[in-house]
This record gives C-alpha cells, sequence and structure tokens, in this order.
DNA sequence: TAAAACCCTCTAGTCGCTAGAGAGTCAAGC
DNA sequence: GCTTGACTCTCTAGCGACTAGAGGGTTTTA
C-alpha cells in the first residue's frame, strides 16, 4: 500500500509517517519505479505500536530504545521496564511542579478580587515586587510548564556556577 | 550599565535579555558610541516584572498583554485577572491530563512484574495491542504531556475531518 | 601593550511535529 | 488523447522560549 492509505489505517498524518522514518522509528522501505514508498500490514502494526507510546507521551528516544530492544526476542526486558518507570517518573515530577505553579497562581489572583484601576491591581503589584531571594537563583528550582522530557531553563543562569 | 551588569543584577542570562529586547517585551535602549546597550535600574525592576510572570510559566504573549495594561495606569485590571484566570485554567487542565496520563502508564506497567524476555513481556504486549477505538480518532482527546500553552497535536489527522 | 573579559550581530539548534512550495505521477472522465 | 484532480515526492520553514556558538569589535586590567 501506498502512504496515504498507511495514513488513514493508521490515523495519523502522511507527513508523520515521513518524519518517522527521518527519525529511523520506521524502516526506509522499498520503492515503486516512480518513487512511491510501498509499505504493507507489517507497517500498520509497527505504527500502531510507535503511536501507542506517542500518547503515552514517550519521547521518541525512548521509542527508538523500547523498539530496538523489542527486536531482541531473547533479551530481558529489564531495560523497557526501567525505561517506563523513568518516564512515569517525569510524569510524576511534572505533576508535582504543576500543583504547586497552581497554588502560586492562586494566591497571586487571590490579590485581586473587585476591578480596580491597573495602578492599584493587587496582581500587578505582586509581579513587580522582587522575586524572594533574588540573586541566589541557582538554588531554587524553577517551576514552569514545559514538555515532560525538557529540563527548567528560564534564564537560569546555568553559565555563572561560581561566584 | 550595561547588559551584563543587568543580567547580574537579575539573575539571568544577557541572551535571554537581548531575547527579551527581540520579543518587544523590553524597550530598544539608547547605545554607547560603540554599540552598547545602555540600561537604567527602570530596566532591572521591569525584566524583573517580565522574569517573575515567566516562572509563573506565562506565555511571552501573556506577558506582553500584561505589560501593555499596566503601562496604562487609568485602565482597569479586568484583563488582567482574565489572562491570569485563563493562564490558572490552562495549568489545571494540564494537570488534570497528567494524572490521566500517570495512571495509563502505571496499569500498563503493571503488565510486567518480574523478569521475562522481551517476547513475553506484558508490557510490551499491550503496546503492539490496537489503541482502542482504532479509525475513530479525532474522538478521542489526545493525552500527552506539552507546555501548558500548546494543545495536543500527536497525529491527530487535523485534515482528515471528512469521511 | 597584550591578554582577558566584555559586547555586538547573525545563525543554528532544541522537540515533535505541521504546513507549504514546487515538481512529478496516476486514475478517471470527456 | 487530454484535462482535471488527487496523490506522491523532496526540501524548507515555522512553532515557543530560549541556548549556544561563530566571528567580529571594544574595553578593562595587568
Amino acid at each position: 500500500m501506498k502512504i496515504g492509505e498507511l495514513a488513514k489505517k493508521t490515523g495519523c498524518l502522511v507527513e508523520t509517517i515521513r518524519f518517522d522514518e527521518l527519525q529511523g522509528l520506521l524502516d526506509r522501505v522499498a520503492r515503486t519505479g516512480s518513487n512511491y514508498r510501498l509499505y504493507g500490514e507489517g507497517h500498520v502494526e509497527r505504527l500502531g505500536f510507535i503511536m501507542h507510546c506517542r500518547r503515552l507521551d514517550m519521547a521518541l528516544d525512548e521509542i527508538r530504545e523500547i523498539l530496538k530492544l523489542d527486536d531482541e526476542p531473547g533479551e530481558s526486558c529489564v531495560e523497557v521496564n526501567a525505561i517506563l518507570d523513568s518516564h512515569i517518573g517525569h510524569v510524576s515530577e511534572r505533576i508535582r511542579e504543576l500543583r504547586q505553579l497552581e497554588r502560586q497562581l492562586r494566591r497571586l489572583r487571590a490579590h485581586c478580587q473587585s476591578v480596580n484601576s491597573t495602578k492599584d491591581c493587587g496582581i500587578l503589584t505582586q509581579l513587580w515586587k522582587k522575586i524572594p531571594a533574588a540573586g541566589k537563583v541557582e538554588a531554587v528550582p524553577l517551576i514552569h510548564v514545559q514538555g515532560a522530557h525538557r529540563g527548567p531553563a528560564v534564564g537560569s543562569n546555568t553559565k555563572r556556577t561560581s561566584s
């Protein structure tokens, strides 16, 4: 089958299939004389596997690793478990961070309950205040929402480890 | 003061300051004869404000909007409240999604409790199974962890609305 | 006066795609 | 046989919020 049919069968975009090939998740398949990709039923399953992983928000690196392990049927699945455990760890940690962020935001929100002019708004007043312990930024774990696989990065002065 | 001193005072990277200027969060400031940026104390405060917002994981668009409102001291702060409410909404929703994801992952993890060969691993077996209701992808809200400001995007066939 | 530290602009990289340009291929209808 | 439309190809740029580096110029310090 051609790429469009594979896309239809798996419910993903044609572009995503080509992207997955580029990323080494899907094999480079045989082509017709006019350079069209040709897929079989095995590819439907493999792409389904990949999408299943992606829906669980695994990173491409993690999926690549799991696929590699799956390709060696004799190998023990210890590493598969480890990848999943570490992924669950990422997600739990992100939830914890987001909860703390939510609390901070609700506290901030509570500073303005009625309609004021912007110069009297409690929220804005709070935002203009110095962040507690400013200048000692490296000690404070920065909270912000990103993908489960990316660490904090906001102006965290990673360069200035000294001083 | 020059850009390095501003960076030191606010605890962010020089690159981030230049980036914020590019993004229109910080004004384009006066330059020395040798084209160095010159900042005053007002910029320390404004950059502090911006970082405070960023730490609360607001998007640059949201920060831009808040700064614009703050610049008009007579204006009511209704919109500021609205931005914050919507941001809190994003965060809460993301927490809900991540909790669901965590449950799914833990269920999956429970399928393999002992060390097996990869071909008998309960996790891998599950991953190879078709996702429930495959083919009706558009109806299912895709779960995956991204920034608080990005919607789901995983192969969701946004093009094929018909059929 | 030389070296180190700072500053400038510009560009590319991160992640997981999505979307478009510009070109070629194929099937159906007239 | 020809046109139309649907499909495919490669290549490139865009998203967000930065980070990192090249390759140059300037200022400060020893």
